[in-house]
RNA sequence: GUGGGUGUAGCUCAGUUGGCAGAGCAUCAGGUUGUGGCCCUGAGGGUCGUGGGUUCAAGUCCCAUCACUCACCCCA
C-alpha cells in the first residue's frame, strides 16, 4: 500500500526550510514595528457572502477557485484566498474607526485557492498583508511601496523593482472604459480569444494581456493616464513625487491592471525575473470604496500582500539555512550510565542549553560519529571506568581535549560553563 | 479548465537493437572488544508510479490511468 500524499498544490515546510520562514517573518516584524503596523490575527474561513461582495462576484477566484462548502448549519463558508476582505470585516465588525481615525495593520498567512499548481503558486499559500485604513493621501500609498523597498533591500533581495500606475476613480474611470471598449470593437479580429472574452467582462484586463498579437494590437489603444480627473491625477503625481524624495527607483506601467475589482487610483506590484512565470512577489493598491461597499462608514484604505512562498524561494537561494549545533552531546555505555545522562540531558535542556545524547546502544565509536554529524562542540563520555571513578570525561571535538568532571553536581557545572562561555 | 515534460534505492541519476536491477552520495556495521572528521572493507535498502496489452522474454514497445513538474489562464 502506498502511503498517503498531501493534497495537490499544499506543500510541507521541513526543517532546514522553515528557519528561511522564521526570518523572513520576523524581519517583517521588525520593519512594521518601525512603521507602525501592528498585528492582526483572524479567521481562516469566512461568509462566502463576503469574498463575493469584496473581490467581485466575475473575476476568476470568486468564479471557479475559491474553496467553498456548506457547514452543518447550513451556511456557505469559504476558506479565505485573500486577506483584505476578513481585514476590513474585523475593522467594520468591532468598529475599529470609532476609537481612532487611522489604523496601520500586518497579518502573516495561509490563503487557499484552488488553480493548477505551478512553479510560485500553490493552492495553499502564505501572504504578508500590510493594510492602512483611514488616510485618503496619497502619502499612505507611497508609504506601503517604502516598507515593500525597505524589507526587500533588509532581505537582500536585489532583482525586485516597484512598478506603479494609477487606475482612476469612480469619477474618471467610466469614461475611459467606454473610450477603451470602443477601441476594443475596433480592432475585434486581432484580439486572442481571452481577449475577446475579456472584451466584454473585465476590458481593462485586455491591456495586461501578454500575447504578441494583442500588445500589438493595443499598442494605440486609450491611455489611461489621459482620462485621469484632476483629483487622480494629482494623487498619482504625489505618489511619485514621495518616492523619488526617498530615492526609490519605480517603472510607471500604464498597463499594471490589478484583478480585483476593489482597486482604485494607485495600484503597484514589485517585480522579480527570479520565479518563472510569476513575475509579480507583491502587489496592492488603493481601495477606497470597499468599507462601504461592506456595510461601513467611507472609509478611505490602502494596501499589499507580499507571496511570501515565493519571497522565500528567492531569499533561500540567497542563503542557506544550518540546523543549530548543540553545545554538547552525551555519549554513554551501559544502561546505568544511560539513565544517568539523561536526568543531566533534561537538566540543560530545560536551562535552556541545547544538548544531545545517544538512547540506544551503540558502540562508542558510532556515538562519536554522530556528535561529529551533528556538529556538537563537546562530547561528555559516561561509560563504566567513569562510573566506577565517579567521573565523567569531557572532550573539545575542536582541540581534542579531555577533562575528568566529578559526577556530582556535574549537570550544574556544565550548565554555568556553557552560558557563561557560550561556546 | 487547456497544453508540454518527467516518473528506476532515502537523494541525484545511468540503464545500449527488448535478454539476470546499476552507480555516486546518504544510512548501518566492521577495520580500533572505549573515542569523531580522512581512508579501506562489507551490508541493508527496489511492487522500475499504477493497471492492462504485445512478446519465449518488457525498466525498455503499445494503450489507459495516477502523481509530480513547467507553461497558458489567473494571480501573491
Amino acid at each position: 500500500m502506498t502511503p498517503l500524499q498531501s493534497i495537490k498544490g499544499f506543500k510541507d515546510i521541513l526543517p532546514g526550510e522553515s528557519e528561511l520562514w522564521q526570518s523572513i517573518e520576523q524581519q517583517a516584524k521588525t520593519v512594521f514595528d518601525a512603521f507602525g503596523f501592528r498585528e492582526i490575527r483572524l479567521p481562516l474561513l469566512e461568509k462566502t457572502e463576503l469574498f463575493a461582495r469584496s473581490i467581485g462576484e466575475s473575476t476568476d477566484i470568486v468564479e471557479k477557485e475559491m474553496y467553498t462548502f456548506q457547514d452543518r448549519g447550513g451556511d456557505l463558508l469559504t476558506m479565505r484566498p485573500e486577506a483584505t476582505a476578513g481585514i476590513v470585516r474585523a475593522y467594520l465588525q468591532h468598529k475599529l474607526y470609532a476609537r481612532e481615525a487611522v489604523h496601520k495593520f500586518y497579518t502573516i498567512g495561509p490563503m487557499f485557492r484552488r488553480e493548477r499548481p505551478q512553479k510560485g503558486r500553490y493552492r495553499q499559500f502564505s501572504q504578508i498583508n500590510a493594510e492602512i485604513f483611514g488616510v485618503a493621501s496619497p502619502y499612505a500609498d507611497a508609504q506601503l511601496i517604502l516598507v515593500l523597498v525597505h524589507l526587500m533591500n533588509a532581505l537582500g533581495v536585489t532583482d525586485a523593482k516597484p512598478h506603479i500606475n494609477s487606475l482612476g476613480c469612480p469619477a474618471c474611470r467610466p469614461a475611459f472604459r467606454k473610450a477603451l471598449q470602443t477601441f476594443l470593437d475596433g480592432i475585434g479580429d486581432h484580439l486572442c480569444s481571452d481577449c475577446l472574452r475579456r472584451r466584454d467582462t473585465n476590458p481593462l484586463r485586455v491591456l495586461d494581456c501578454k500575447v504578441p498579437g494583442c500588445r500589438e494590437a493595443t499598442a494605440n489603444a486609450p491611455a489611461l493616464a489621459d482620462y485621469l480627473c484632476a483629483e487622480c491625477q494629482t494623487h498619482f503625481a504625489t505618489v511619485q513625487q514621495a518616492l523619488k524624495d526617498q530615492g526609490v527607483a519605480f517603472t510607471i506601467d500604464d498597463r499594471l491592471v490589478r484583478g480585483l475589482d476593489y482597486y482604485i487610483r494607485t495600484t503597484f506590484e514589485i517585480q522579480t525575473s527570479a520565479l518563472g512565470a510569476q513575475n509579480s512577489i507583491a502587489g496592492g493598491g488603493r481601495y477606497d470604496g470597499l468599507a462601504q461597499a461592506l456595510g461601513g462608514p467611507d472609509i478611505p484604505a490602502t494596501g499589499f500582500a507580499i507571496g511570501l512562498d515565493r519571497l522565500a524561494e528567492i531569499v533561500g537561494t540567497i542563503r542557506q539555512s544550518e540546523p543549530l549545533q548543540p553545545a554538547l552531546f552525551i555519549a554513554t555505555l551501559g544502561d546505568k550510565a544511560r539513565t544517568q545522562a539523561f536526568q543531566w540531558l533534561c537538566q540543560l535542556n530545560t536551562n535552556g542549553i541545547a544538548a544531545e545524547m545517544e538512547y540506544s546502544d551503540k558502540s562508542l565509536k558510532s556515538q562519536m560519529k554522530r556528535a561529529d554529524k551533528l556538529g556538537a562542540a563537546h562530547v561528555l563520555i559516561l561509560g563504566e571506568q567513569e562510573m566506577l571513578q565517579g567521573t565523567a570525561t569531557l572532550r573539545n571535538m575542536a582541540s581534542k581535549e579531555q577533562m575528568d568532571i566529578p559526577m556530582r553536581d556535574l549537570a550544574d557545572r556544565l550548565i554555568e560553563r556553557f552560558l557563561k562561555t557560550g561556546d
